[in-house]
RNA sequence: GACCCCAUCGUCUAGUGGCCUAGGACGCUAGCCUUUCACGCUGGAGACACGGGUUCGAAACCCGUUGGGGUCGCCA
């Protein structure tokens, strides 16, 4: 049986979108639970909207969630000349012509057809041009012939048999006017020459499946197997599109998520084995199936990935945990206690409980991190009932902590307050100091309080 | 509008004609644990879109309706 090679092909236009990690997951995990190859292609054929940076964006992504190409990466305009070939080739074989129509004269019938209530459809008049009606000065772009008779099937592992009529297929351009290959042409050419033979893609390929068919029975080429990835929608249902939130790979990193929790949870959006919510990569790899994944849509859920998080944040190591948590620490406002890292190695572990995101450990852990004094902002505020705290005696606990010493943060207690002032209680909700421009959450100051309660001297001191 | 695809709790899903008075997870909720928060534990509410078939039997198969999504570029 041939090797089976699947390959992502994002194209340059931005930020790795999180649908793309998800369909760059599906083909890395079918390729090695097949023994295959997994490829990058950059389709870079839209000159305008290509940028570097972009490239880039989506390599760091990829590379970041730990999805890395067998191979280096190609570039699809690296191949023009090899499109370029293959389109004359067509040409000279009569399955291809060239169309003299200038995009603006398209654009114009276009707009017609949509006032007059229907879709334009490219009507094929530069099909048979006589020698004497070809127009002077235009340099043309280069159409597939379709063939109207019939119709296409395509059996695709997710979406299973699907079918069209060829009536409905225009004879597309496969070549533009500056000898730049099109995006449904390019396509094809590549696969078959990088030999993909599984395209797993998103669900708003399907259609362009029909129009790439045509163009592999032209060629002569073999058909590789298909399967559409149904595609994830935001919280409302809609395509995850900019105006619904993070879209962007890199915005859940900033957020505090784990690659690993991002996999996880990607994974299970349209694919499943049996109850299991917890699935490593190397699990992954020895169930996963393409054709097991699900045909409908799935919804973009923040608080499940949230979830799933704590569960992998839970199960790393504190020395994960730093590292993954320098970027945040790095972007902190204050000066550092000068060792911070041995800190919060010792005392991560109670604030790990109370964590979703790196971004909150490290919310939750400032005063390991931070040097005092702190700056109080003005809306400060202490909230008074009768169980209470005195804003007084947190500034003296957490001068006391950076010392790191319980003997001195005991003292301090006894000497600043009574034990009947100390008593924390539900009024410590209430409690929103800013500190450091930081909003600290109550949480934080349990945590201290948790690592005194541990201390019997602290317990009688509550009598 | 045309074409293609989809349809189980609010969300992600299990389910391949009898193990289903439909299971799990997230979320929500009650209680326990805890000097307080959180974690954890134990419960609870919560779904087969609708209408027809097929069958001894349908969440599962077929048809239709409704609803949702996608595609219709010299964008990818």
């Amino acid at each position: 049986m041939k090797q089976v090679i699947t390959r992502f092909a994002p194209s340059p236009t931005g930020y790795l979108h999180i649908g793309g990690a998800r369909t760059a997951l599906f083909n890395y995990l079918y390729a090695r639970a097949m023994g295959g190859k997994f490829l990058l292609r950059i389709e870079d054929t839209d000159l305008e909207r290509s940028t570097s940076d972009a490239v880039d964006a989506i390599l760091n992504g990829l590379d970041w969630l730990g999805l890395q190409s067998d191979e280096p990466p190609v570039f699809q305009m690296q191949n023009q000349k090899r499109h370029i070939e293959v389109a004359e080739d067509l040409l000279s074989k009569g399955l291809a012509y060239k169309c003299y129509c200038t995009k603006e004269e398209l654009e114009q019938r276009r707009t017609i057809a949509e006032q007059e209530g229907h879709v334009y459809q490219y009507d094929g008049r530069c099909r048979n041009l006589a020698e004497n009606n070809i127009p002077q000065g235009i340099s043309p772009a280069v159409r597939i012939k379709v063939n109207k008779e019939g119709s296409t099937v395509i059996k695709d592992m997710v979406m299973g048999e699907i079918s069209i009529a060829n009536a409905l297929l225009d004879d597309l351009i496969i070549l533009r006017s500056d000898q730049v290959p099109t995006y449904m042409f390019a396509v094809v050419v590549d696969d078959h020459d990088m030999e993909i033979t599984h395209i797993i893609r998103g669900d708003d390929h399907l259609t362009n499946a029909f129009r790439q068919y045509q163009i592999y029975k032209a060629c002569g080429w073999e058909i590789p197997e298909f399967a559409h990835l149904p595609l994830i929608h935001s919280a409302d249902g809609q395509k995850m599109s900019k105006r619904y939130g993070a879209v962007a790979v890199e915005n859940y990193r900033d957020m505090g998520f784990l690659p690993s929790a991002i996999k996880n949870y990607l994974l299970k959006l349209g694919w499943s084995h049996g109850d299991d919510e917890i699935i490593t990569m190397e699990q992954a790899i020895e169930w996963f199936n393409i054709i097991d994944v699900n045909k409908s849509p799935a919804r973009f859920d923040v608080q499940k990935l949230s979830s799933i998080n704590f569960h992998y944040l839970k199960a790393s190591t504190n020395e994960e945990l730093l590292n993954l948590m320098m970027p945040f620490i790095n972007a902190l406002d204050g000066e550092l206690h000068s060792n911070y890292k041995s800190y919060l190695l010792n005392g991560l572990t109670p604030i790990k409980d109370r964590s979703k995101t790196i971004k909150e450990l490290v919310d939750n852990s400032w005063f390991y991190i931070l040097k005092p004094p702190y700056i109080l902002s003005d809306d400060a505020q202490l909230v008074l009932t009768n169980n209470s705290i005195i804003l007084e005696e947190q500034i003296v606990i957490l001068e006391a902590l950076e010392n790191f010493n319980r003997e001195s943060i005991h003292d301090a207690i006894k000497e600043h307050a009574t034990a009947k002032e100390i008593k924390l209680g539900k009024a410590v909700e209430a409690l929103r100091v800013k500190l450091v421009g930081k909003t600290v959450s109550p949480a934080s100051v349990f945590d201290i309080m948790d690592i005194l309660g541990k201390d019997e001297s602290f317990k009688r001191l509550q009598g």
